[in-house]
Order: structure tokens, then C-alpha cells, then sequence
RNA sequence: GGGGCGGUAGCUCAGUUGGUCAGAGCGGCAGACUCAUAAUCUGACAGGUCGUGGGUUCGAGUCCCACUCGCCCUACCA
């Protein structure tokens, strides 16, 4: 029987020379959650990131450093991008760097299978050069005089159009095909506003592209001509293929990974690089002869004082300095909940304290306490069995019901806001319930034993499916209400518990020992000047 | 220059194919309650000429045109 194909998610690599910024986490979070919920759908499931380490930035920060390229890269690998997968709990299946073997033998692979189509040709790239970068400019960065001279935006200094021979991909030959598969595919570009971008850049007509590179060193080879490089992003893009053994000898393990986890399932960029990945990348695949990514997906950019972040002017803000404050579950919540994936959406310290006060805080951390406590006060931390369901608890399973469709279907469209604001609506619900049912006065009449077991159920019951629920955004935290619950004796692993029968009701088992704790989202102190400076 | 997106209550934003669509959350105001993290719940409370000006239509945040403001892309910053 062959194997079931897995559910592939990537983010993109990361460029090592950033520094790691909440933008970056963003991506990894958003794949990481579609992950883990993928998982709890009972999915096989592959999760890649991983970091860009070739190009001319790199090799000339390696050497202002007095270290060798490969070395600086291990070194800010090592020291800044594997620990932000930690900081905010990131449970990917693989990391892929560039300048590992097995990537820079696909690369090469790679361009020679797609050589041998026709689709690379030898050409002349003209373009304007800046001396005092060593690099070519984009036109549009340049600064243009009155007179018509261009200077470089860097050193402000004129820039000469200067030729190079290179290795051009054949892109304008794929065209029309690229027309025809996003005209049969509407959701292979996600969301709407990145299609009509994509759609109607390729409709302006497809330039082929240099894809080496004479004048840069620090990259993988061209097979065929040691005199060149690949170019960073047609370096970069591959990784999606070499990291699940693109190119292995058939039969071998790695050759069965490929076999069952191409085509990603989705690609998570940010919209600034959409062009490479629903023009460019498709393009290449298709020259190669192999099946296109399922989708992929843009999503906006994080704004600081209504600005992109930016390394240049300072704001890029480091994940672990959010984290330090709130936690990597309240990182994960916030930036899901409060910002509609694929738009731009604004962060500051305030807005994300509001959040996490009402929200996880006094939402659902709250109600777990209410729940826990008044187990522990009236039944000695034995959940007692419910006896007989009143129609107010019957609607409220009703509601559970709707509340887990429609989180699993805004998940099938990445609409993590959306998924998380209808639990939310579910935590509301059982918040008024509890307050309408007033456990606490049932408590004070013996007549009023058996209503009191069921209206205890019915909040230990209903904690433990937002449990399910919120596992794959927040795992700490709901791993930790799994066990005060008791849930684990009768039920298993929270990260075993699968979405489709979340909302069967009657699963914790009666008997279960429930335990008060500490606040699973404490109330925080205002950030302070200095934080959220 | 070319292309794309956005401008809806004080704030952050939802608003499928045009007709209870003028909404949610936060904040504000009023009340209830005390199990809980001074948390919770209720309100048939307050608050918007849905960027501007035209047009199509019996009827438009919702379609068309123009304008304006903001953001993004246009060969290596999520």
C-alpha cells in the first residue's frame, strides 16, 4: 500500500543575515498552527522552514567580520534562527539550509534536468551596476536626476550599465500556461488580492530571466559552467524541493519522502515575495516536468506605528522581547487572532496587552479557573457525572457543535482570525452559562445535588474542547488545562485528539481528578516604557 | 511610468453573489452577580451622511467612472 501523502506547509527560508524579527515568526507560527491543527485533523503531515544563506550580502558581511562565509552563516544559524524556533514553540519537521549538500546537490541536479529541456540558454544581462555596492540595481531604487543620470541610493553616486554573460531561464515560454493554470486553479494563489496581482503582472507579458550569476561567488555552482553562480532566488526557491529529497536515488528513503510529500500543500510567503513563488517557481517546475504547489499563500505585513518593520529604521522587533512578556502562547494567539491573515495588520504593546487581558486572561483562563476551582470546592476535584441535560445545556452543545464547523472550515481558508474568534464565541457562551446557572448558589441546596453535577460537567466538558480547539495555536497552555482536567487518564494526548470529534460531547470521563492551578494566563503588569520602546 | 490593495462607530477591524448590512470586539455609560485571575453576565444603552464626487438600479459600503489619501510590487528584507 503506498504511503498517504503528507499535508506539506512551508515557510519561506529566511535570509540569514536579517535579524530575526516578529515578521519572520509571524510566517513560522501561522504554518506551525496550520500544522498542528492538520495533525489533530489526523493528516500526515510535513512542516519545512529553514534559512537562505548564498548571495553577495553574506559573503561580504562573513568577510567585514574576518570569518569565512560558511562559518558566519553556521554561527548566525546556530545563534539567531534555530533558537526563535524555540522561542515560539515551533514544532517543524525539518530545517533546510542552502548551504547544505543535499540542497546544493538538488540545485545542481535540478538546472541540469532543466537544461537539458532547452529551457536555459546562454545571454547578455544588462543592467545598471553600482561600483560601490559590487551589485546591480534595481532601476527603481535609484535615485534620477533632472539631467537623466541615475545615482545609487547607497552611495549616491552615478551608476554605468554594465553587461555580463549569463544563463537565462526560458520564462516567457510558460506564459500561457501559467494563464491557464491559475484560470483552472482560482485558489492556487490565496488570497484574492495576491491572484489579480499575480494574474495581471503575467498578463503584462513574461521577460525571460538571468538565472546565474558571474560576479557573485558565495553560491552553488552552475554544474556546467564553473564560472557562475545560480542565482540567489532560483538557489532559494529549490529548497522546497531538496529538503524532501528532490533528485534521491530511487528506492532509498529519501526518494519516498519526495514520492509522498510533493507538491506543497501550501506555501506561506509574505507578499512581497509572491512574485518569486506563483510566477517564477511555477515556471520552473513546469520546465522540470513536476506537479505544481497546491497553493500559495501571501499574507501582509506586520505594521509598527503604521510602518513595515524595518531593520534600517530600527523597528524590527526581536519575537523573544514579546515572548519574555506574555508567553509564546499568547505571541502565537495574538498575532493569528488580531490580524486577518493576508492583510497587513498593525501591532503595539497596548492593543496586544488589551487583547491578552480580556481574551485569554479574563476569557478563557477565567473560565478554567471558575471551572476548576468549583470542582475542587464542591466534589473535592472528582468531576462529578452529569445527570439530567436541560435545554439551556443541550443548546450549548448545539453551540459547540457550530463553533467547531466553523473553525475548521475557516482553517481550510487560512483564516486563522476566523477560526479563533468563533472559539471565542464558544468561551463567551460557556461564561454566561455559568454565570445564568449559578453553580454557586446550587451548592448551597442539598435539593439541588444533581443539577449542580451537571452544570459542573457541562464546564469541565466544555473546557475540554476548547482544549482540542485551541491546542494547535496555544500548546503550553492548553497541554497544561489538559492535565488539570485529568484528561489525559481517560482520553489520551491532547495532540492525539482530533478535530472532526471535538464536539462529541460527553468525553471526559466522570471520576476524572480535576486540580485548581496558578492562572493559565495571569494578568501582566502594563508593558513597561522600556519593552515597548 | 505600469500593476495591485486599502480608506466602515473614539480605537482595531467584519461585512459571500447589490435589497433588516449599518455590524463585532475593545473603550464609555447603566444594571445584575460573587464561583473565578477586582474576573463574569445583561442592556430592545450611547456612538458612523460606510474617503470625495458622479453614474447604473425600484434599491449600493456592496457594481461602473473620476478624484483624493495611505500602503505594496516592478530581478535577493516575513
Amino acid at each position: 500500500m503506498p504511503d498517504p501523502k503528507s499535508y506539506y506547509v512551508t515557510t519561506p527560508i529566511y535570509y540569514v543575515n536579517d535579524a530575526p524579527h516578529i515578521g519572520h515568526a509571524y510566517t513560522t507560527v501561522a504554518g506551525d498552527v496550520l500544522t498542528r491543527w492538520h495533525r489533530q485533523r489526523g493528516d500526515q503531515v510535513w512542516y519545512l522552514t529553514g534559512t537562505d544563506e548564498h548571495g553577495t550580502k553574506v559573503e561580504r558581511a562573513a568577510r567585514d567580520n574576518g570569518v569565512e562565509p560558511q562559518q558566519w552563516c553556521d554561527r548566525l544559524v546556530e545563534t539567531a534562527w534555530r533558537p526563535v524556533l524555540e522561542t515560539i514553540d515551533a514544532a517543524n519537521d525539518d530545517f533546510i539550509r542552502t548551504t547544505s549538500d543535499r540542497h546544493k546537490r538538488g540545485v545542481q541536479r535540478f538546472w541540469t534536468a532543466v537544461k537539458e529541456t532547452g529551457n536555459v540558454y546562454e545571454g547578455e544581462f544588462t543592467g545598471p551596476y553600482c561600483v560601490g555596492c559590487e551589485e546591480f540595481k534595481r532601476p527603481g531604487d535609484l535615485i534620477e536626476k533632472p539631467d537623466g543620470t541615475r545615482l545609487c541610493p547607497v552611495h549616491d553616486k552615478p551608476v554605468e550599465d554594465i553587461s555580463e554573460t549569463n544563463w537565462f531561464f526560458r520564462l516567457s515560454a510558460f506564459t500561457e500556461r501559467l494563464l491557464a493554470h491559475y484560470e483552472a486553479n482560482p485558489n492556487a494563489v490565496a488570497p484574492a488580492s495576491a491572484r489579480n496581482e499575480v494574474i495581471s503582472f503575467i498578463k503584462q507579458g513574461l521577460d525571460d530571466i538571468s538565472m546565474s550569476r558571474s560576479s557573485v561567488s558565495w553560491g552553488v555552482q552552475l554544474p556546467w559552467d564553473s564560472e557562475q553562480v545560480v542565482y540567489v532566488w532560483f538557489d532559494a526557491l529549490l529548497n522546497y524541493l531538496t529538503a524532501i529529497g528532490y533528485g534521491a536515488r530511487e528506492g532509498t528513503l529519501e526518494a519516498r519522502r519526495f514520492d509522498t510529500t510533493w507538491p506543497a500543500d501550501v506555501h506561506l510567503v509574505g507578499k512581497d515575495i509572491l512574485r518569486f513563488h506563483a510566477v517564477y517557481w511555477p515556471a520552473m517546475l513546469m520546465a522540470a516536468g513536476l506537479p505544481l504547489p497546491k497553493q500559495v499563500f501571501a499574507h501582509g505585513w506586520l505594521l509598527v506605528g503604521g510602518e513595515k518593520m524595518s531593520k534600517t529604521k530600527l523597528t524590527g522587533i526581536a519575537p523573544s522581547r514579546i515572548v519574555d512578556h506574555f508567553g509564546s502562547d499568547a505571541f502565537r494567539y495574538y498575532f493569528l487572532r488580531a490580524i486577518h491573515f493576508g492583510q497587513d495588520g498593525s501591532f503595539s504593546w497596548e492593543d496586544m496587552s488589551i487583547r491578552y487581558t480580556a481574551e485569554l486572561a479574563n476569557g478563557l483562563g477565567n473560565l478554567a479557573s471558575r471551572a476548576t476551582a468549583m470542582v475542587d470546592r464542591y466534589r473535592d476535584g472528582v468531576l462529578p457525572e452529569p445527570v439530567a441535560y436541560t435545554n439551556v445545556d443541550l443548546a450549548l452543545q448545539d453551540s459547540l457543535v457550530a463553533a467547531v464547523e466553523r473553525a475548521d472550515a475557516a482553517m481550510d481558508r487560512l483564516d486563522f482570525a476566523g477560526a479563533l474568534e468563533a472559539t471565542k464565541v464558544f468561551v463567551d457562551e460557556v461564561n454566561g452559562y455559568v454565570t445564568e446557572q449559578q453553580p454557586w448558589v446550587l451548592a448551597k441546596d442539598q435539593a439541588d445535588i444533581d443539577r449542580l453535577s451537571t452544570v459542573l460537567y457541562v464546564m469541565c466538558e466544555s473546557l475540554r474542547a476548547l482544549a482540542v480547539l485551541y491546542n494547535p495555536f496555544m500548546p503550553k497552555s492548553m497541554n497544561e488545562l489538559w492535565s488539570r482536567l485529568g484528561a489525559s487518564d481517560g482520553l489520551g494526548e491532547i495532540a492525539e485528539q482530533r478535530i472532526a470529534a471535538t464536539s462529541r460531547w460527553g468525553q471526559l470521563p466522570p471520576g476524572s481528578r480535576v486540580t485548581k492551578g496558578d492562572p493559565l494566563f495571569p494578568r501582566l503588569a502594563e508593558p513597561t516604557e522600556d519593552q515597548a520602546s
